[in-house]
RNA sequence: GCCCCCGUCGUCUAGCGGCCUAGGACGCCGGCCUCUCACGCCGGUAGCGUGGGUUCGAAUCCCAUCGGGGGUACCA
C-alpha cells in the first residue's frame, strides 16, 4: 500500500511514535525497582480476583522503591456498566489500593484510561501499516466464521492466517476500491512468518513456559466504523505499557495463551520486552470440582460480599496475600502484612476460596482489637447496612464499649465471637433494650426447653428478686444463684442430676440457664455476671422479672 | 478439533533422590476447663490422581495416562 493511502486513513496532525518516546522518557527509578500496573476493565462489578491482584501489584512495586499504576482498560466500550469505575474506587478504598498514578490523580504517563489514548495507539498503527507489518482487513463477520468451520471441518488450528488471512496480500486496488465504497475495515498485524517453530520465555512464576509461535494475524484496531477508534487488549497492552515504562506485567494465567502474540507485538514495534508474572486465578469448589470463582454464581466474587457481610479489610488481604504466598498464611496479620510478597514463592496452581478460613482469620483479627476500634468499625458499617444499629449505637455508644468489653478488655484469652461486622447484632444485641425483647414470662419459648415446672419458676425468682444484691464480686454474685437452686432442690452439678433425673428439678446448670435465658434471650453468651455489670442493677432486675409472671 | 497451564490431607501448604512410618495451619472429631457458649490447652482424623519405568532407594527424575482449568473474539 502507498504511504500517501495509508496518510489518508489518519488525522494529519498525528504525532510520530517518536514524539511519544520523548513524551514519556524511562523512569529514573533506583536499581531494581519495578513499575507495576493494575487494570481494571469497567465491564462489570468488582471482582475479588481483582484485589487479589492490585495488592500483588501494589506491594511489588512499593516494595522495590517502583510505581504501582492503575489504568483504565475500556476498550470495550459496548461492554461498560454504569458505575462499575466507581465500584473500583470504592474497592480501592477499602482494601487501600490506590495506586501512585491512576486516571483521578494524574501522573506523568498519562492518560490511564485507555478510551483517552486514542491518538496515541493510531501513531502505532499508522507506523506498522507503513511498514507493511499490518494490514487492513474488509472481512465480515459472515466469512470470518466460514474461515473457522472449514479449518475445523478438516482438523486445522483455527484462526486468521496464512492463506485463511484473505486481506493479508490483497491486491492494493481491491483494498482501494472497498475504501472508495466506505466500507469499514480493522486493522490486523501481520504474523511474522514463524510457523511450526516454538518460542520460549520466562514467567516470574512458573520459570520457562514453552508456546508454539503465534500464527494468527490478531486484530489490533477495531472497526473504522467506531470512534473513538480504540486498539484491542493485545496492543493496548504493548503500547501502554512500553509508554508508562511499566516493567513488570502481574495478570490472570488467562493470558499465558496471548504471550506469544504479545512478543510478537512489541518486536515489531521495537520495544524492548516486559517481564510477567501470570497469577493462578482464584477458584471455587463445586461438587468435587474446582472451577474459576464466578460473577454471577458465587457471591464471594463479588467485592460487595465482603463489604456487606462487614469483613474487616486487614483480615481479607492477610487471607488473600496468605492465598499468594503460603509462607505469609503461617506468619501472624502483622508480620505477615509487613513480609513483602515474593513472586518466587508463588503458587502456579489456584487456589480455593474458603469462606471458613477467612472466618477464622477475621475472627482472629477481630480479637486482638479493642472495643473502641470495633464499634467504631461495626458503626461505619451499620451506617451503610443496617441504620437502626446505627442509630441505636449513636446514642447507646457507652452501653455498646459496655458490651464488647465483656470477656475481650483485660483478659488473657478474648472471646471470638465476632467474624464480621454483620454478625454484631446476633452477638450482642441483646445489651440493648431497643433491640431486645424480654420474656413474655415462666411459659416463654425460649425458657421451656430447660424443663423446669413453669410454677417453680415463679416462685423462685420472686424469691430471688425479693433480697436480690447487684454485687460486682462474681462469686458473690453466683453465690445468690448456688443458694437458690440448693434451697429449692436442684443438684449440685450434671452428673449427680443425670444419676436420677426425677430426683430433682434440674442441675445447677438448668437453674443458671435461666438467669442466662432471662438476661439475654438465650442459652448461650458471654459472661452472666459480667453482662449484668454491663446492663447494671435496673435493666437486669427487669429481665429478671420478667421471669416471674 | 488445535494450543497451553495445573495436580501432596476436605482446604492452604512444607517437601526439591535417602532426614518422610510425608511436617504445619484451618476445618472436623474426642477430652480437659466450666454457671452456658466461646476462648485456651491436650489428643485424634485425613493426602503424594493412576500406571509404567530409572535407581540400592522416588512425593521428589523420565514416559504414558487420567482429571481440573484456560486460550482459540473487532472481551478483557
Amino acid at each position: 500500500m502507498d504511504r500517501a493511502v495509508i496518510d489518508a486513513l489518519f488525522p494529519s496532525d498525528l504525532p510520530e511514535p517518536e514524539y511519544w518516546e520523548q513524551r514519556y522518557p524511562a523512569r529514573e527509578l533506583p536499581e531494581g525497582a519495578l513499575v507495576t500496573r493494575f487494570g481494571p476493565s469497567p465491564t462489570g462489578f468488582v471482582h475479588i480476583g481483582g484485589v487479589y491482584v492490585a495488592n500483588v501489584d501494589k506491594d511489588l512495586a512499593r516494595r522495590s522503591g517502583g510505581r504501582y499504576l492503575v489504568r483504565v482498560e475500556d476498550t470495550d466500550q459496548s461492554r461498560e456498566v454504569a458505575g462499575a469505575l466507581d465500584q473500583f474506587g470504592r474497592a480501592f478504598d477499602y482494601f487501600d489500593l490506590r495506586a501512585d498514578e491512576d486516571s483521578e490523580q494524574g501522573g506523568d504517563y498519562g492518560p490511564y484510561r485507555q478510551s483517552e489514548r486514542e491518538r496515541i495507539y493510531l501513531g502505532y498503527v499508522r507506523e506498522l501499516l507503513r511498514e507493511g507489518k499490518a494490514y487492513l482487513d474488509f472481512a465480515t463477520k459472515e466469512e470470518l466464521a466460514e474461515i473457522t468451520a472449514k479449518q475445523q471441518a478438516v482438523k486445522l488450528p483455527t484462526g486468521y492466517y496464512g492463506s485463511w488471512a484473505i486481506w493479508r496480500d490483497a491486491d492494493p486496488e481491491a483494498v482501494q476500491a472497498k475504501l472508495d465504497a466506505g466500507e469499514p475495515y480493522v486493522v490486523r498485524f501481520r504474523a511474522p512468518d514463524d510457523t511450526g517453530e516454538r518460542i520460549r520465555f520466562t514467567d516470574a512464576i512458573r520459570g520457562t513456559l514453552e508456546h508454539e509461535a503465534n500464527r494468527n494475524d490478531v486484530v489490533i484496531l477495531k472497526s473504522s466504523a467506531q470512534s473513538p477508534r480504540l486498539p484491542t487488549y493485545h496492543f493496548a497492552h504493548a503500547v501502554d505499557d512500553h509508554l508508562m515504562r511499566v516493567s513488570l506485567v502481574v495478570r490472570g494465567d488467562e493470558w499465558i495463551s496471548s504471550v506469544p502474540v504479545h512478543l510478537q507485538l512489541f518486536d515489531a514495534l521495537g520495544f524492548d520486552q516486559v517481564r510477567y508474572a501470570h497469577i493462578a486465578p482464584l477458584l471455587k469448589q463445586e461438587n468435587g470440582n474446582k472451577r474459576k470463582l464466578s460473577k454471577r454464581k458465587d457471591p464471594e466474587a463479588s467485592v460487595d460480599f465482603y463489604f456487606e457481610s462487614g469483613y474487616p479489610a486487614k483480615a481479607v488481604l492477610y487471607y488473600l496475600r496468605g492465598l499468594a504466598n503460603g509462607r505469609l498464611a503461617e506468619l501472624p496479620l502483622d508480620e505477615a502484612m509487613a513480609e513483602p510478597l515474593r513472586l518466587d514463592e508463588f503458587g502456579a496452581a489456584g487456589a480455593l476460596v474458603d469462606l471458613v478460613k477467612l472466618d477464622d482469620i477475621a475472627g482472629d483479627h477481630i480479637a486482638t482489637l479493642t472495643g473502641a476500634e470495633i464499634l467504631d468499625a461495626v458503626r461505619t458499617w451499620a451506617a451503610e447496612f443496617d441504620p437502626e444499629l446505627a442509630a441505636t449505637l449513636d446514642t447507646e455508644s457507652e452501653l455498646a464499649l459496655g458490651a464488647l468489653s465483656v470477656e475481650r478488655e483485660g483478659v488473657e484469652n478474648p472471646r471470638k465471637d465476632l467474624k464480621k461486622w454483620s454478625e454484631f447484632r446476633a452477638v450482642y444485641g441483646f445489651f440493648f433494650p431497643e433491640l431486645f425483647t424480654p420474656l413474655s414470662g415462666a411459659g416463654d419459648e425460649r425458657v421451656a426447653p430447660l424443663g423446669v415446672d413453669p410454677a417453680l419458676v415463679r416462685t423462685m425468682i420472686t424469691e430471688f428478686l425479693e433480697d436480690y444484691a447487684h454485687h460486682e464480686d462474681t462469686d458473690e454474685w453466683f453465690g445468690q444463684i448456688r443458694a437458690l437452686a440448693a434451697k429449692h432442690g436442684f443438684a449440685r452439678n450434671a452428673k449427680e442430676y443425670k444419676k436420677d433425673p426425677d430426683a430433682y428439678p434440674g442441675s445447677i446448670r438448668e437453674c443458671a440457664q435461666l438467669f442466662r435465658v432471662a438476661i439475654t434471650g438465650s442459652t448461650r453468651s458471654p459472661d452472666l455476671h459480667s453482662i449484668t455489670r454491663v446492663l447494671g442493677r435496673a435493666e437486669t432486675v427487669r429481665r429478671i422479672g420478667a421471669l416471674a409472671s
